[in-house]
RNA sequence: GGUGAGGUGGCUCAGUCGGUUAGAGCGGGGGUCUCAUAAACCCCAGGUCGCGGGUUCAAUUCCCGCCCUCACCA
C-alpha cells in the first residue's frame, strides 16, 4: 500500500543549543516540542531518524557568572548541563544524544573548520579598536557597556543599541560609556582580530538557498542581507575569554558563535562513537538529510555563516532550517512582573508536561510566527480535545464493553466499518501534517475525527442495541474501540505517555504509525484505565503565582538572570536636611479614572481621589507598562504639592511615585491595605 | 528609523487566487441521551472581517495612506 514509503530516510536532526547560562523556559520548549514531535514522527514511521542537541557553554555571560557564583566555568556548565537534561527528559524532549560545546569534540571540528577556512584564504586578520575595562581587565562586548545614546541622549543604553530610540551605533559613539561590572569608564585599545570573509560564499549561499532550504518567509529577510553585502564576521575574541583557543594564537580564542553550531556535529560524533557508527554518513553522505530547527533571532547565524563554514570546509549545507517564532503568554511577552516568565520546571511543579506539549501542537504552524499560550485557552483545549472528545470516548466504550459484554471485541460491519475507513483514510493526510510542521492543522484535524466517532456511538446507540442484540451492540463498541485505537496513534508524537498508556490498554506494544492498517477485531481488551487527567484551573492559577514569587525579589543566594542584565542604578544623591524633605506632601490617593493619552505614546491620564483634599487630574507616564483599565480602584503614592505643570494634553496637579529604570518595567509604589485617600505619607 | 509578519464574533484560530446567508473549537443559551472523565450528541448565538480612501458591476479578500501589535536589524 505504501511502495514510495518503503524507502527508509536517514535524518539527521537539531533544535538550538541552549545557552548554558539560565535555565530552560517554556519560550524554549516551544522549539524543543516542535523538534520532538517531529522526530517522533519520523521514528514512528519507520525512518532512521537522529535528535542530536548540546548545551552551548562558551563566551563572556558564562565566564562572569561562573566568576559570580565563584566557581569555575567547567562547573557552572556542568551543572547547567544536569539541570536542562532534567529539564528536557521531563517534558518528554527525546534526544539520541545530548552534549556539551565544552568537549574534545568540539574543540577537534572548530579546529578542522578553521583551518580548512584559513588553508583556503577564508579568514582575514585585521586590528580593531575596542573597549577595554582598565579594572576588569577584559575587551568589553557591547552588551557590557552602557551610556549615554549618542542621537537620543537616552541614559543608561546598551553599547550597541539604543531601547529609547532604537538608534544602532558602535559602543566608542556611546557617551560616557562605562563597564556595566564595575562601572569605570572603558578605554580604547587595539587588538587583532580573525575574520570570517563571508562575503566569498555569497554565489554558493545563493544557490544553496535556491534548493529551498528555509521557509518562504525568510526568502526576502536574505535577500535584504545578500542586497546590503555579506560583511566579514568577527570570529575571534581576546583572552580571558571561556572557549577554545585559536590555533597558533596565545591569547584568542574563538567566538562562542562560531563554535555553538559545531556543537551539533560534537554532538553527532560523540553519539557515532558510543553507538558504533560512522559520523561521515550523517554528514557528508549526500543520501543524508540534515535538518535544523530554530527560532527567529538565530536565522543570520544558521542561514549564512553557518552554511558557509560547512561549504567551506567540505561538509555539505543543511538540507532544511526550519524557523519558528517566539512564544507570547496571555498575548503579551513573558514578563517576570506578570508573572508569565516561567521556566521548565516552574510549569513541571504544577502541570502535565503533555499537556503543554498538545497545546503548543495545537498552535504550531510550519510559518514563522509567533504563538501565543492563553492559559485559560489552555484548559479549556487540553481538557476539551484530550479529555472529553478522546479519553472519554475510550472510556465510555471499553468500560460498557465489560461491564456488558465482557470486554471481548467483536467485528466491523456496516457504518462502524465506513467510520474506521475514514479513519484510515485519513492516516495519509495527516501524516503529510506532520511531515510538513501543520501541527495546529493536525490537531483539528484528529479532533474533528473524534468527534466523528463520538458522533458515531452517540447515532448507533449500543446501549439500546444491547437489549435485544449484544452482538449488534458488540460491533459498535468494536468500531468504536478502532476508532479510538487509531486517533492514538495520530497523537503518539505529541502525546507519547498518554499514548503508551493507550496501548497498553489495547494489548499492543510496538507502536508504528502502520499501526493503522491493524484493525482490532474477535479479540479481548484489558478493563478501562484512565489515560489522561483533566488539567485543573487551579493548578494555571497556582503557576501563575509561583511566577509572581520569582518576580519578586529572590534571596540573596540567588545568581543574577543571565537574560536580565543587572539593573544599572544612578548613585545616591546628595544628602538634604529633614525640613527639606519635609516639605514634600506625600499623600494616599485613589485613582478613581483613568484613560491612555491619545497622541503620547506613554502617557496616561489619572483622575485621582485625595479624600478631604478632592478630586484631581494628574498625567503619569505609565502607559506602555500599566493598561489604564487595570489602574481604576488601585491606590498610588502622590506628590501633592507638587507645582502644576502645564502640558501638552492638559495639566497635571502632582506625580505619582514607582520604580524604574532604563530596561525595566514601572512599578507603581503602594500601600499595606487600609490606608485612606487623602492621609499624609512621612 | 528600516524591513518583515499580523490586526476576522467573549477567547484561540480557519478562510476568501474578489462574487449568493464569512467558518470551526472553546465559552454562552436551549434541547436529546445515559455507555462515559458533570462527559457525548443536536440546535441556536448574528462579528462595520483595524481605520480612511481607491480600483471594480462586486472587496473582508487587490492597490494606496494611516493606526495598533510583534519580531529582526549580523
Amino acid at each position: 500500500m505504501d511502495e514510495k514509503s518503503a524507502k527508509k530516510r536517514k535524518i539527521l536532526v537539531t533544535s538550538a543549543l541552549p545557552y548554558a547560562n539560565g535555565s530552560i523556559h517554556i519560550g524554549h520548549l516551544v522549539e524543543y516540542i516542535q523538534t520532538d514531535i517531529w522526530v517522533r514522527f519520523q521514528k514512528l514511521r519507520g525512518n532512521e531518524c537522529r535528535y542530536m542537541c548540546a548545551d552551548d557553554t562558551h563566551g563572556t555571560p558564562i565566564m562572569i557568572s561562573a566568576n559570580r557564583q565563584g566557581i569555575t566555568p567547567e562547573e557552572l556548565v556542568g551543572r547547567m548541563h544536569a539541570e536542562h537534561s532534567r529539564d528536557f527528559s521531563d517534558f518528554l524532549v527525546e534526544f539520541d544524544n545530548y552534549y556539551t560545546t565544552n568537549s574534545e569534540e568540539n574543540r577537534y571540528f572548530a579546529e578542522l573548520i578553521y583551518n580548512r577556512l584559513k588553508d583556503r584564504g577564508h579568514i582575514d586578520v585585521r586590528e580593531i579598536e575596542q573597549a577595554w575595562c582598565p579594572h576588569d581587565k577584559m575587551f568589553l562586548p557591547d552588551r557590557m557597556i552602557r551610556g549615554t545614546c549618542p542621537r537620543c541622549q537616552a541614559a543608561d543604553q546598551y553599547g550597541d543599541s539604543c531601547e529609547v530610540c532604537s538608534a544602532t551605533y558602535n559602543p566608542t559613539d556611546l557617551k560616557d560609556a562605562r563597564c556595566s561590572l564595575c562601572g569605570t569608564a572603558p578605554l580604547t585599545k587595539s587588538s587583532q582580530h580573525y575574520f570570517f570573509k563571508l562575503g566569498d560564499f555569497a554565489g554558493r549561499l545563493q544557490e544553496w538557498l535556491a534548493e529551498g532550504p528555509v521557509q518562504e518567509e525568510m526568502r526576502n529577510k536574505l535577500g535584504e542581507w545578500f542586497a546590503s553585502g555579506l560583511q566579514d564576521w568577527d570570529i575571534s575574541r581576546d583572552a580571558p575569554y571561556f572557549g577554545f583557543r585559536i590555533p597558533g594564537t596565545e591569547d584568542k580564542y574563538f567566538y562562542v558563535w562560531l563554535d555553538a553550531p559545531i556543537g551539533y556535529m560534537a554532538s553527532t560524533r560523540n553519539w557515532c562513537e558510543r553507538n558504533g557508527r560512522s559520523f561521515d554518513e550523517f554528514w557528508l553522505d549526500p543520501g543524508s538529510e540534515i535538518v535544523h530547527f530554530i527560532g527567529k533571532d538565530i536565522v543570520y547565524f544558521h542561514t549564512l555563516f553557518w552554511p558557509a563554514m560547512l561549504m567551506g570546509a567540505d561538509f555539505r549545507p543543511p538540507n532544511r532550517v526550519y524557523v519558528h517564532g517566539f512564544l507570547t503568554v496571555n498575548g503579551q511577552k513573558m514578563s517576570k512582573s506578570r508573572g508569565t516568565f516561567l521556566s521548565a520546571r516552574q510549569y513541571l511543579q504544577h502541570l502535565d508536561p503533555e499537556y503543554l506539549r498538545y497545546y503548543y501542537a495545537c498552535k504550531l504552524t510550519a510559518r514563522v510566527e509567533d504563538i501565543d499560550l492563553n492559559l485559560s485557552d489552555f484548559v479549556a483545549r487540553v481538557n476539551a480535545d484530550l479529555g472529553n472528545q478522546f479519553a472519554n470516548l475510550g472510556s465510555r466504550v471499553i468500560a460498557f464493553l465489560h461491564k456488558k459484554l465482557d470486554g471481548r471485541l467483536g467485528k466491523l460491519t456496516g457504518d462502524g466499518l465506513a467510520l474506521v475507513e475514514s479513519l484510515e483514510k485519513a492516516a495519509d493526510e495527516i501524516a503529510e501534517l506532520y511531515e510538513g510542521r501543520e501541527y495546529s492543522r493536525a490537531m483539528k484535524r484528529i479532533t474533528a475525527l473524534a468527534h466523528d466517532a463520538n458522533q458515531y456511538v452517540a447515532n448507533a446507540a449500543p446501549w439500546s442495541a444491547v437489549k435485544d442484540n449484544p452482538e449488534e451492540a458488540r460491533n459498535i463498541l468494536t468500531a468504536a474501540v478502532n476508532a479510538f485505537a487509531l486517533l492514538n496513534v495520530f497523537l503518539t508524537p505529541v502525546m507519547p505517555r498518554m499514548s503508551q498508556r493507550v496501548e497498553k490498554l489495547l494489548g499492543r506494544t510496538a507502536l508504528s504509525w502502520d499501526s493503522v492498517h491493524e484493525r482490532l477485531e474477535d479479540r479481548p481488551i484489558l478493563p478501562f484505565e484512565s489515560v489522561f487527567t483533566k488539567a485543573a484551573d487551579e493548578a494555571v492559577e497556582a503557576l501563575l503565582q509561583s511566577g509572581m514569587q520569582t518576580a519578586a525579589p529572590a534571596g540573596p543566594a540567588a545568581p543574577a538572570t543571565p537574560e536580565e542584565p543587572p539593573v544599572v542604578v544612578p548613585p545616591q544623591s546628595e544628602e538634604i536636611p529633614f525640613d527639606q524633605f519635609a516639605k514634600v506632601d506625600l499623600r494616599v490617593a485613589k485613582i478613581v479614572e483613568a484613560k491612555g493619552v491619545d497622541g503620547a505614546d506613554k502617557l496616561v491620564e489619572l483622575l485621582i481621589d485625595l479624600g478631604q483634599l478632592g478630586r484631581r487630574t494628574i498625567f503619569a507616564g505609565i502607559k506602555k507598562t500599566h493598561k489604564p483599565e487595570d489602574l481604576v480602584g488601585r491606590q498610588i503614592i502622590v506628590v501633592a504639592n507638587l507645582a502644576p505643570r502645564k502640558m501638552k494634553f492638559g495639566t497635571s496637579h502632582g506625580m505619582l511615585l514607582a520604580a524604574s529604570s532604563e530596561g525595566t518595567g514601572v512599578y507603581l509604589a503602594g500601600l499595606e491595605t487600609g490606608a485612606r485617600p487623602g492621609q499624609r505619607i512621612s
